[in-house]
DNA sequence: CGAGATTTTGAATTGGGTCAAGTTATGTGG
DNA sequence: CCACATAACTTGACCCAATTCAAAATCTCG
């Protein structure tokens, strides 16, 4: 927790998603600066939030990689997203004023905090921060819809296929490679995330690499061949 | 599409999820009812909107009911909701400005095309607008997430108990009989909601019917005990 | 009434799950 | 820095829930 918190500006706050396509005029910066951003650190397997804890904030991550998992009743749980630097977390919650899933950090980093509150208020003043705002949990909603598409429809292979190439493309936005990266998430995390088996992944990933497809070695992910990946979602490789 | 459109009020327009929880006071109503909104009459198979439309407006549905799906480039498409009289649909476009789902009638009704900038421009005048709008758009991210908790972790006949539940809780809000009911959706469409096959569906109502849950005459459905049916959620019945 | 669509049911098949064993990482304390 | 313990991952063999294919029954509507 950092003492200096209310020194933090948009930009050293790195809220990519947030302030930076926007188009904010300085004072409009200089506003947003005004609400009072908090950053926090966390740890690996820290909950940010979890089902049930009233809802304050939106969580901005600066650094650092998180999964957010639905409970149910009987102990089942659900991995509903992988989230990682620039994105935002907590827009279930605005719902019932009350988390509906939680978030675990996967590796330790930085988020800053925004109170809820404050962004509605200051949007209502400036329309492009109130259209970004509406936008990113519009986006959320088209997420979620690709990931039904996922679940309801594709094969084991194609699942994989379509995770890898996701993070392919979220890390190439990050201006990381597109090709090589490290996995933050286990095989159970990831047989959760896809509605799948760990023992599952793991032969599709096997699968995958005699395929000469991509090299796996446990967590680090080299794809060889992007377009025979792209290529396995609807032909089943 | 009605030529009195612009005399429609909010209350002879029947937004439920729009006006009635939110305590608009008069004279904001007076200012909901400057939108102009435009009533539209719709035929079953009708499509309100296509995947890759351009986005202006949410729509409310006043009367009749949708099936949205999305499409993926192999031909695979995938029923993502249901929707019925009070609730928003469109929302989904938000965030690029185009449709990312297709909204297909499952009966013929009205809804009420709310543009979407008037919304935004009325919604920083209102905050209990602001917010309603908020909660409405998160309220599709947890519904969302509930339909990946099913896709991802529930059996076949676990699924069909969930989505009959749901059903006879939405209808229960809607003053009508949570246990007697007549489907609008085929059971391929079914199928495609919950991930599995129409014969998958068919043999489950066929179980439930013979476990004396409910009683199942094609699209008519009598649900004769909600408490085994909700049992049947974690217990594979 | 009749034609096409939808639904039900049966039988065979299979993709992914389950269970189990062995292997490779990872992290901790000495 | 190594040795050990524990967690994570891989692989094999078997099994079962759901799919596939097929045919019959029922419904819907012009």
């Amino acid at each position: 927790m950092s003492t200096t918190a209310h020194k933090s500006t948009c930009s050293s706050c790195n809220l990519a998603e947030l302030c930076l396509p926007i188009g904010l005029t300085a004072p409009e910066m200089q506003r947003l600066d005004e609400l009072g951003i908090q950053k926090r650190s966390f740890l690996r397997s820290d909950y940010l939030y979890r089902s049930g804890d009233k809802f304050r904030s939106l969580f901005a991550i600066n650094n650092g990689s998180f999964k957010t998992q639905v409970l149910h009743e009987d102990g089942r749980e659900q991995v509903t997203g992988f989230q990682m630097t620039g994105e935002i977390i907590g827009l279930d919650a605005i719902s019932t004023d009350v988390h509906a899933c939680e978030a675990v950090a996967m590796e330790s980093g930085m988020v800053c905090e925004l109170p809820f509150n404050k962004l509605e208020t200051l949007s209502r003043d400036i329309p492009s921060l109130q259209r970004h705002l509406h936008k990113i949990m519009s986006r959320e909603i088209v997420r979620d819809q690709g990931i039904m598409l996922l679940l309801g429809s594709m094969r084991a292979e194609e699942r994989l296929a379509a995770f890898l190439l996701n993070l392919s493309q979220r890390y190439a936005t990050r201006g990381l490679s597109p090709t090589r990266f490290h996995l933050r998430m286990s095989r159970q995390e990831i047989g959760s995330y896809l509605g799948l088996k760990l023992e599952t992944v793991s032969r599709a990933f096997s699968h995958f690499q005699e395929a000469g497809i991509i090299i796996v070695k446990v967590r680090a992910i080299e794809i060889i061949n992007l377009a025979d990946l792209k290529a396995c979602i609807n032909s089943s490789c």
